[in-house]
DNA sequence: TTGGAATCGTTCAATATGGAACTAGATTAA
DNA sequence: TTAATCTAGTTCCATATTGAACGATTCCAA
């Protein structure tokens, strides 16, 4: 495993992000939740409307407008009118939405924990840390 | 910032390698590749039947034969018959896909490495260990 | 104030994606 | 051998994605 080049380490990491993504996807999908909108409605509390949305999933607005429809129709958001700019909508996690998005989160979190458990909590935290570190802006 | 739970690693994990695969993609795309024929033509050393690329990049097989299709008109990618196996091509990289190929990896060999950068020589080799060891089999 | 620039969310159209089913070739079991 | 099964790669087609452009609103500099 001789050495690490950047190159190696990021390829590594897609990987493993992707591998516990298709994992985990079943499951998802039997709470009603394609892994985009699950991750959509992940974000929903931090980031109220759609333009933001887009901005935090990096994705296409064009994109967050198709989930966020079929995520309404679901029954899983609603949507409101935001008084103080009519450009914007408030999107909100309807009590389902909220349910089926805590659920898959529980699996994920299962999924990765399982990765996770070989590390030590010391390294796990470190690893947070280190990645924290060189995700921000 | 509190608890690290496995669900928040991943997160920002995957925003990590999704933000770095944007900052890098329009250099990339200056050679005369998307993200995903580069991600093609870089394992195509190791994978160079078609199927196994599937496998490897966690791809549909019809993605696949579209990305070779397009990677083979550019120029980047010859097919050859594999004489004992008539079902199978056997994919090359031809002189200019791998030059573009090398390229590509040279813009986010150095991208991700700036990241990397922002930690300290012994922090970095913990990350890359911890991730070795979740992301292996 | 006001007019130009920026932002929000959408629609449209072109392109990409991927499940299902297929053909051709290889493999296995009897 | 032969029949059943499996695998490689493709085609088809329904669906997802996204750049460009737009109308509506808000922001901001003068």
């Amino acid at each position: 495993m001789g050495k690490a080049s950047p190159w190696q380490i990021w390829t590594l990491n897609l990987e493993l992000i992707m591998s516990v993504m298709f994992e985990v996807e079943p499951r998802v999908r039997e709470h009603g939740l394609e892994m985009k909108e699950f991750l959509l409605l992940s974000k929903l509390d931090d980031h109220p409307n759609p333009a933001d949305l887009a901005r935090a999933l990096l994705t296409p607005k064009p994109t967050v407008t198709f989930l966020v429809k079929r995520m309404e129709a679901a029954g899983y958001v609603r949507r409101e009118m935001q008084p103080d700019d009519l450009r914007r909508f408030r999107l909100t996690l309807t009590p389902s939405g909220r349910k089926a998005m805590e659920a898959a989160r529980g699996i994920l979190d299962e999924a990765f924990g399982r990765r996770l458990a070989r590390l030590t909590k010391v390294k796990r935290v470190e690893l947070m840390r280190a990645l924290e570190r060189i995700a921000g802006r």
